[in-house]
DNA sequence: TACATTGCGATCCGT
DNA sequence: TCGCAATGTA
């Protein structure tokens, strides 16, 4: 088979060019799946590289799976062995092989976000500062920012300037020292860790760069600081590392992904051999131009053409709403209109928002359609309490240390043992320096304890053992049914007789067969290694894309994917750009590159809903349509419904004016061109958000955003 | 120690 | 609006 048969000269280029640094910089649709598929079969059937030499990292696990069929496809079943995964699959897998050498045994846990805060609230009691004065979710967000980039707790120490980070830089060490007692890792230290275990031990570094002949990363400009860190170490001896990315589609910022990494790809590898690849094969020629007018505003960018063979197509279509029942009812209507005019499946469409929250009104409207639908992410199934639960005691089995999960269900369901119990075994454990779940084993030592308390802790702790003899005869499926028997957690949901009791019955017998569906899959399918990937599963790994069905996700979960027809829900000020970034430029960058990410995902048809007002967390709140949407040239754009009334060119008040809440009562009069003067009934937010409802002479009454609102003050005071 | 009630606060994106 | 934490009561 010829590899390069069906490629373009720049992808054969990506493809044929084997021997050092490489930049592929792909535009959305330009084929880079197509590249990295081909490359790697031809880094095989050239025998370059055995499949075990060979570290692909993809950003999601779903797509190193797609990877995966399209190389056997290529070049028969030769993947086995590889390399392929996420940078946190690959990392634990290179973990439990060297983690020793920095005393992580094999058989550690990996912490999510719900137990980080547990320990962070931990480690912050410890110090006596209280969960109401700083939060710790905010602590934990600079910790795992100092993390990512690859700050030790000293460096971060160093340069903490205010008051604020000085207390993060407090916590910070603890932290860690507590998650290193746990023999825990949170998602950071999944990165960090070989990062540092490769930097600081010279053989390691020597063996493990050695083996990898060739590495490719998709989506390299969503890589941080100690990724890239980890992926140069890894680089090091045969330096084939071939990047492949889009700097116009970086959005994960916020998680420290840092896209300078991309940008100076150039700089870092001075022999980087770089190319384009601007052909784009997905979008028609109005797409494609209307999402290139929109990211040619943003400053931080490499400039590229992007250019396509495709029809012209249609307009893109922007439809002004109600609000978000009538959006959804707009949405569910084309989609069924399109299923009836033009034959389309379900699987064609899908429905982008900016926040999970906007799900609920939107699936309402498909489901009274009878419209088959899928909602990727939101509620998830590992985060649902009682199977969280059970998940608490297969990581308390596996790792004895645990000292998180043992909290968790040290009393669920029930067993009398209360804080005051817990509090006496957790200050034993810290008087004999070691932690919770270790002296489970020695309660008979507890001296303060009371007999009934000790009795019931004995109990517990025989639980414990005798499921952790279990676990070493039984394989993972049958331990979570034993587990869920032995820990009394079936009989506590069987005395109830409520719905959610039985529901919760059900999810357990969904995770047990779970179970049965990883043992038939999993080469080694060991406790750790479920309990891994349970942990590092992603809502859109989970996504089925050949259901016929109307997916609904978050423009950050649609990365990566195409859809013949896609709309884009809520384009409006406050929701896209989201109003945290109003104040930050590169902020605002990235919102409008998750924009263009939204657009680019449609091969055919993009229609953009923007509803004039919508329920806040306190009534109802009026909005105007994105400043993105300005930036797409009248003749893309087709507006079946206005979106912006109360928007017009020029808002006559300098922000500085409605800067102060105070300025305008309830009961100030103000006077509208059209509308006259009229009284503020009711005023909400501030600065640039704040909004009016006013009633006008003729009983005319307006709800505005002030900033846009053509209004002059008659009698608003300072 | 368990359970009910009240009150408050935080509201995006997610490995 | 909702979930959770602190508080009060059996």
């Amino acid at each position: 088979m010829d590899l390069f048969q069906d490629l373009n000269p720049p992808q054969k280029e990506a493809v044929g060019h084997t021997e050092g640094p490489l930049l592929v910089l792909a535009g959305a649709g330009s084929g880079k799946t197509r590249v990295l598929a081909h490359r790697i079969a031809y880094l095989l059937s050239e025998a370059r590289a055995r499949t075990d030499q060979i570290l692909a990292v993809t950003f999601t696990n779903k797509a190193a799976g797609e990877m995966a069929d399209r190389v056997r496809a290529l070049v028969g079943d030769v993947s086995a062995g590889m390399w392929m995964g996420t940078f946190h699959s690959i990392c634990s897998r290179l973990l439990r092989i060297e983690g020793r050498r920095l005393g992580i045994s094999p058989d550690f846990t990996i912490y999510d976000e719900q137990d980080q805060k547990l320990l962070v609230k931990q480690v912050m009691a410890d110090l006596g500062l209280s969960p109401s004065k700083l939060a710790p979710s905010g602590v934990l967000s600079r910790i795992s920012w100092a993390k990512s980039g690859l700050l030790t707790p000293d460096e971060y120490a160093k340069r903490a300037l205010g008051p604020y980070e000085k207390r993060v830089a407090t916590v910070y060490p603890l932290y860690e020292a507590a998650l290193r007692m746990s023999n825990a890792l949170d998602f950071d230290d999944l990165i960090t860790i070989p990062v540092r275990l490769l930097g600081g031990h010279p053989e390691v570094l020597e063996r493990n760069a050695a083996r990898f002949r060739y590495i490719l990363i998709d989506e390299y400009q969503d890589t941080n600081k100690a990724q890239y860190e980890l992926v140069r170490l890894l680089s090091s001896t045969h330096r084939n590392i071939c990047a492949v990315g889009d700097d116009d589609q970086s959005i994960y910022r916020w998680r420290g992904a840092d896209v300078t990494n991309i940008l100076n790809f150039e700089r870092d590898f001075t022999d980087a051999k770089v190319i384009r690849l601007e052909q784009s094969y997905r979008s028609t020629k109005t797409i494609l131009a209307a999402s290139q007018a929109v990211i040619q505003r943003n400053k931080m960018r490499k400039a590229k053409t992007l250019w396509t063979e495709n029809p012209v197509g249609r307009k893109i279509v922007v439809s002004g709403v109600g609000g978000e029942q009538e959006e959804g009812r707009f949405i569910a209507d084309a989609v069924e209109q399109f299923a009836r005019e033009e034959s389309r499946g379900h699987g064609q469409f899908v429905v982008l928002y900016r926040t999970n929250a906007q799900s609920r009104a939107l699936e309402e409207a498909l489901r009274k359609s009878a419209i088959p639908y899928v909602i990727v992410g939101g509620l998830k199934f590992y985060e649902r309490k009682e199977i969280k639960d059970i998940i608490a005691y297969l990581k308390l089995v596996s790792n004895p240390k645990d000292s998180v999960s043992l909290a968790r269900i040290i009393n669920v369901p029930n067993r009398g043992i209360g804080d005051v119990t817990f509090s006496r075994l957790k200050e034993f454990a810290a008087d004999e320096g070691v932690t919770t779940g270790e002296v489970l084993d020695r309660v008979s030592e507890i001296e303060s304890l009371k007999p009934g308390a000790r009795r019931r802790l004995e109990v517990f702790g025989d639980i414990v053992r005798e499921l952790r003899s279990l676990s070493e005869s039984h394989p993972v499926a049958e331990l979570i049914g034993l587990v869920a028997e032995k820990s009394g957690y079936l009989d506590h949901l069987k005395q109830q007789t409520t719905i959610e009791a039985m529901s919760r019955l059900e999810n357990i017998q969904e995770l047990v067969a779970g179970g049965y569906e990883f043992q038939e899959r999993s080469e080694t399918p060991t406790l750790a290694k479920f309990l891994e990937e349970v942990s590092l599963v992603m809502d859109i790994d989970l996504w089925d894309d050949h259901r016929e069905a109307v997916s609904l996700m978050t423009l950050h979960n649609a990365k990566g994917l195409e859809f013949p027809i896609v709309f884009i829900a809520g384009v409006e000020e406050g929701l896209i750009p989201h109003h945290t970034s109003f104040e930050d430029q590169e902020e605002l960058e990235e919102e409008r590159r998750l924009f263009y990410v939204g657009l680019t995902r449609a091969k055919e048809r993009v229609f953009i809903t923007v509803a004039l007002g919508r329920r806040g967390f306190q009534g109802w709140m009026p909005q105007v349509g994105s400043r993105f949407l300005e930036d797409i040239p009248d003749e893309f754009v087709e507006t079946i419904t206005p979106f912006h009334e109360e928007r017009r060119p020029a808002p006559v008040r300098d922000h500085e004016d409605w800067g102060e809440e105070k300025i305008v009562h309830t009961g100030s009069r103000v006077r509208h061109p059209d509308w006259g003067v009229g009284t503020v009934l009711m005023s909400e937010g501030y600065g640039e958000q704040l909004r009016l409802t006013v009633r006008f002479g003729g009983n005319v009454t307006k709800r505005v955003l002030a900033r846009y609102a053509n209004l002059e003050i008659l009698d608003g005071e300072i």
